[in-house]
DNA sequence: ATATGTGCAAAGATTTTGCGACCCT
DNA sequence: AGGGTCGCAAAATCTTTGCACATAT
């Protein structure tokens, strides 16, 4: 773990106590946390931790690339009444979301066994990347 | 749009006006908006809506599958520090979420070219269904 | 006529931010 | 020593809910 003072270096980033702990939490986990679970944990090795602090630095580790946000847009609700199959490219920048009709892509095929008793629906790709106006705004710079 | 009519009866739902420009508003709009979105464009037809009922109708189309909810995580933040490169199993249900390693699938493959100037760089699949717990919970009503 | 929906405003939940004391380098 | 961070509490967002009146069937 003396890899992650390095990372912090890096990055430019003081290597406080509540961070290390905060980042091993991370590390440890498998179910993809959220803020209010991740201070749950922490809280057992530093009781007196704020969920603002832990709010705060996971914004900075986020900042930094130290870690991924999974729910893209965990901000509001997003709605669609299309109920063709289609898949989705999300900016990552902006946020903002098209559709790629499911022909566009190749299906999808399972080569490994789900978990035991999941049963899927339905398989949708988000294609991850920049939009044509932040892409644009970042060769800019 | 009279069959929006025939929906709401077989979902055994009074058909206000409210709901029929509301539903129209989602059927019209490709950008996959937001219940605020949402409301800006009720209000040119219906200037005394409350965004109160665009909240409460919108929940209403999602428990009766009339609308399909995008974010699925919008609800709080979640994260991962894991960088390597993975799939996720969403549950539908309880939103839990598992990572597939990505040798799990098969690569994907576009055929049909992007919208004009967008840059991809990552594909990640979401497995939508019920995971176990779900899924028995389910089966046995 | 009755059950349900609507507008309004208050409450709940999640996340950000300002401030003085404290820690890392 | 000095800049950034921490804990705390208040503010900002986003969403749900209780109530009295109106609307749909």
């Amino acid at each position: 773990m003396e890899w992650f003072r390095d990372r912090c270096v890096a990055a430019g980033l003081p290597c406080t106590h509540q961070r290390q702990v905060l980042y091993r939490a991370l590390l440890e986990a498998t179910d993809h946390p959220s803020p209010e679970s991740l201070y749950e944990r922490v809280r057992q090795d530093i009781p007196s931790i704020s969920l603002g602090t832990v709010y705060r630095n996971i914004r900075t580790f986020l900042d930094s690339g130290l870690i991924g946000e999974v729910s893209l847009h965990h901000g509001s609700l997003r709605l669609e009444a299309n109920n063709q199959p289609h898949h989705h490219f999300v900016c990552t920048d902006c946020r903002m979301m098209v559709d790629l009709p499911a022909e566009g892509l190749d299906e999808i095929h399972i080569r490994r066994p789900l978990p035991k008793g999941f049963r899927v629906n339905r398989f949708i790709v988000e294609a991850h990347g920049l939009c044509a106006a932040c892409a644009s705004k970042k060769t800019r710079r």
